[in-house]
DNA sequence: CTAAATAGGACCAAATGGGTACGATATGCT
DNA sequence: AGCATATCGTACCCATTTGGTCCTATTTAG
């Protein structure tokens, strides 16, 4: 329903957490009890957002995660995909397979609304995440 | 996936191919046939669109659907919230029962981004999905 | 009266999302 | 060396949603 997962609501508050001390490596439980996410999915979430390079792990005894870059560097668009993959509101605006292929006169106008949509995620930063909600011009 | 769904992508072919010749009453067959969307699937749609309000409807023999209002009235906005239900990108940023409540800073974001996007679709409507995609500025 | 339409469901299969569990591996500490 | 503490990867399950079909009223033009 033009939703976003609930894990990628973890993820941003999972990293809005690690942002407002970043440089330090959080463990998995200490980010489940600040966050209320629950531990197994705080990991489940965490592990993905290491493999696509939000988040840097450290193994082994006081391992843990760490941002891998500054907050300000790191969009709700770029959490959005990490966790969801490209952002594409219709089929036939990612890759090709839109039953409607050649005769359908809308697409642009949906690449269109797409772009809007990626460029609103993609001026807010995590960094800014921590503030108030004053981004009323993005 | 932050994606619309099917029935909404066929929501908006259909209704796009009603306004190119507003007034006129199609039955679901001629719609069927010029979108490409299976008469099944095109009937289910516009029965949605009817009890919605988006289109109106006549019954029996020569009977079919027929757009309620101008072109430039109906939004896409409209088309998502009439298959779809309220647009609403993360759970607390509709009704209660975001599991993360109170100590939940980032709520308030996610409502300047949801309305951000609610806006850009309603920036668009069935009149202007007629000709070329020149809507950057939205 | 009949054919052509929509109305309103029920119904089903497939995909997705939310969540849990488990074995493997890496690391710090004693 | 050995153990406790972590992450890693993946497999799995269940509930919900989606995509799609079908059937039976009901309505209306001719």
């Amino acid at each position: 329903m033009l939703r976003l997962s609930k894990q990628t609501d973890y993820a941003t508050v999972l990293l809005s957490h690690m942002a407002s001390a970043p440089q330090r490596v959080c463990n998995v439980s200490e980010l489940a009890q600040a966050t209320h996410v629950s531990a197994p999915m705080a990991s489940k979430t965490l592990k993905v957002l290491a493999r696509e390079g939000l988040i840097e792990s450290e193994r082994g005894a006081s391992g843990g995660y760490r941002l891998s870059r500054d907050p300000s560097q790191i969009s709700i668009a770029d959490i959005v995909r990490a966790i969801e993959g490209p952002i594409a509101l219709t089929q036939c605006s990612s890759h090709e397979g839109c039953s409607l292929q050649s005769h359908c006169q809308i697409r642009p106008h949906w690449q269109v609304i797409n772009s809007t949509i990626i460029n609103s995620l993609k001026q807010l930063s995590l960094a800014e995440l921590q503030g108030p909600a004053s981004h009323l011009g993005l």
